[in-house]
DNA sequence: TTGCTTTTTTGGAACGTTCCAAATATTGTA
DNA sequence: TACAATATTTGGAACGTTCCAAAAAAGCAA
């Protein structure tokens, strides 16, 4: 540790510089330093000009505290949570919503519920103190409707966005999560595949129950059937992958697909089955949800449904701009186009069924 | 696109229920309420009882601008500023910060800069606008040391994190670079490589010079020329990877290792290996840096250096917190250790020659 | 009851801005 | 030059809190 303390710390300057300190110095009112400060065409050129050269002079910084106290509160701050900061979609997620706010002028606040009520909480009360002017929000597992309803009503209008709360009538943003899923396992199913699982997501939350549904569909369309065994729910992560594959081929060691709930998951999958010899592609096929960046350079590149990040922010951002203006506007709910984007995680599989039967 | 719009939007409160809506409606003054608030000792068991319940009755939100415009600025939002949301170190950062502040009742204000100085420079503006009580940034590249005295010099404190301006005597906390990357180079050279290239990092951060040298270090003291084509420099991501991989083979197919700046240029290495026929820990040895949590589950898994994001987290918040209460305390430069993790992606090479000659 | 101390409550100024109505300066016209 | 019309500038109230000094209430001893 180095103390380099021959050097000299900057004053500090006590005081913040005020408007009215600028006005002064430039010898104005505070006033007129306001007016210029926002723009007004009812300020001569020459005044403008020694006001701003003043401003500069002085090192004033804005205060949007006090703009905003006088202002009835709006200050262009929105509070986004997310389940994750450090989960790669919702990070993609955060990154498309900060280009996308700053470029109209809006700040947001980013954090991450952890999956955990307690905390999804204690942010909304700690944005809403700090008066952000709404909410984008994805909903940590277990949120009650009532929780969206407190917040609207004290005028913090809010969207949802990747999940919804089950039986909330607010605006969401959702990926088209079912059919996603009925795509990705009609896929696997065209390929031969009939011991298909699904693994990994959570029953708290609405993406699970969507995927699910989805996959469903296409499993009784085919016909087949669906131990129960072959569903296996876990929270999210690489680790999780892992231990459900593990599971899964113990239940029945005769599985030839898995759907995965996210690509997380499915790397999990990947590195399990490379431990276990399993060739994925031939012995087993793999499918993700997501598409993040690694998914084209696993090994084999992965086959997943793709969402795009970009679309969330765009929709959600636009979506909550529309309340925070008009609260009165309706109700909407947005849904996000998925895709499935075929890699080489799915080749096909050696079955000793020729024909379809059992 | 659905709308129920049969559905009624609850009515959304004009005006925010105020202090002093609280104190008309338990019918006391506003400073008593406030007094409550502040969960002050003189204000009487059975008046705290009545005020909580007036609060909860009436729906009140704090106003945390109101407040802190009276008590000169101050209330625990700090700003963090680091190159990308979505690159997974800096993730990894962001979750640890927000764990860690949210326990000490701090707000942190997270963005990138996405490695511009505009955006940086605009996001400092916006902050300091909202009255954060202090900075921990990741300096963009080509961040003059004039822009972070600015700040200082307005009392905005600040905490330079993973990198540092280069000259300026801020307050920092980084990794022990030379040190890792040395270590990294000499597992290598101990190995038998003798023909080791450094791939990726930018010239206009510090991170780069320091993990430079401490490969130089390395070498220069195994006695091993480093051509300059050995040293590929290229902004961090996994295609750089790819594409920096294939232009060092063309320069010298005799590579056998080679080091990385991070473990994201590993993983467009590892790929572009596969891709050329290169097997990864037989033909070639590959070494990333950060630890990320693939690069376990990568194949082969990848050794690499691991720096723990949590001290970064850990140590900036402590001292930023330091120069927020006294801004007079001595600069500190804080050095976070690095560890070799070995795993597999450096196994022992193929080497034509049998003894050290060249 | 009185006077004294201690506890509890209170009104009003302050924070740094915006907004408004009113004051002042400038311009053009007769 | 005088007057209106217009352009520009200004003082003060307001926003919702905290802080302070001072008022009111409560408790206690004589």
């Amino acid at each position: 540790m180095h103390k380099p303390d021959n050097w000299n710390v900057p004053d500090f300057a006590g005081r913040r510089v005020t408007l009215h300190d600028v006005a002064r110095h430039v010898g104005m009112s505070k006033s007129t330093v306001s007016l210029v400060l926002q723009g007004s065409s009812s300020v001569s050129d020459k005044t403008r000009e020694r006001v701003l050269r003043a401003i500069d002079e002085t090192g004033y910084v804005y205060n949007r505290k006090a703009a905003a106290l006088r202002q009835s509160g709006r200050h262009g701050l929105i509070g986004v949570i997310v389940n994750g900061l450090n989960t790669p979609y919702s990070a993609e997620l955060l990154n498309q919503l900060e280009g996308l706010s700053l470029e109209q002028d809006i700040l947001p606040m980013f954090a991450s519920s952890s999956e955990t009520l307690a905390q999804q909480e204690k942010l909304l009360q700690l944005y809403m103190e700090h008066n952000v002017g709404g909410f984008i929000i994805c909903p940590a597992p277990g949120t009650r409707s009532t929780l969206l309803d407190k917040l609207w009503r004290n005028g913090f209008p809010l969207v949802q966005v990747m999940r919804e709360v089950p039986f909330s009538q607010f605006p969401a943003v959702v990926a088209d999560n079912r059919r996603g899923l009925y795509e990705a396992t009609r896929h696997l199913i065209k390929l031969g595949h009939r011991k298909i699982a699904f693994l990994g997501g959570s029953e708290d939350i609405s993406d699970y129950h969507e995927r699910l549904a989805g996959f469903m569909d296409a499993m009784n369309e085919a016909g087949l059937s669906v131990p129960s065994g072959y569903i296996y729910p876990i929270l999210q992560s690489r680790a999780a992958g892992r231990k459900a594959l593990k599971a899964l081929l113990e239940y029945d060691p005769g599985i030839t697909a898995v759907a995965c709930f996210s690509d997380l998951m499915a790397y999990g999958v990947l590195s399990q089955s490379r431990e276990m010899g399993i060739k994925v592609g031939e012995d087993l096929a793999v499918i993700g949800f997501d598409d993040l960046a690694d998914s084209r350079l696993t090994h084999p590149a992965l086959t997943t449904v793709r969402v795009e990040a970009g679309d969330f922010a765009g929709k959600s951002l636009q979506l909550l701009k529309t309340y925070m203006s008009d609260p009165q506007s309706p109700v909407t709910r947005e849904v996000i186009p998925a895709k499935l984007m075929i890699r080489e995680s799915c080749g096909a599989p050696h079955l000793n069924t020729s024909s379809g039967g059992e």
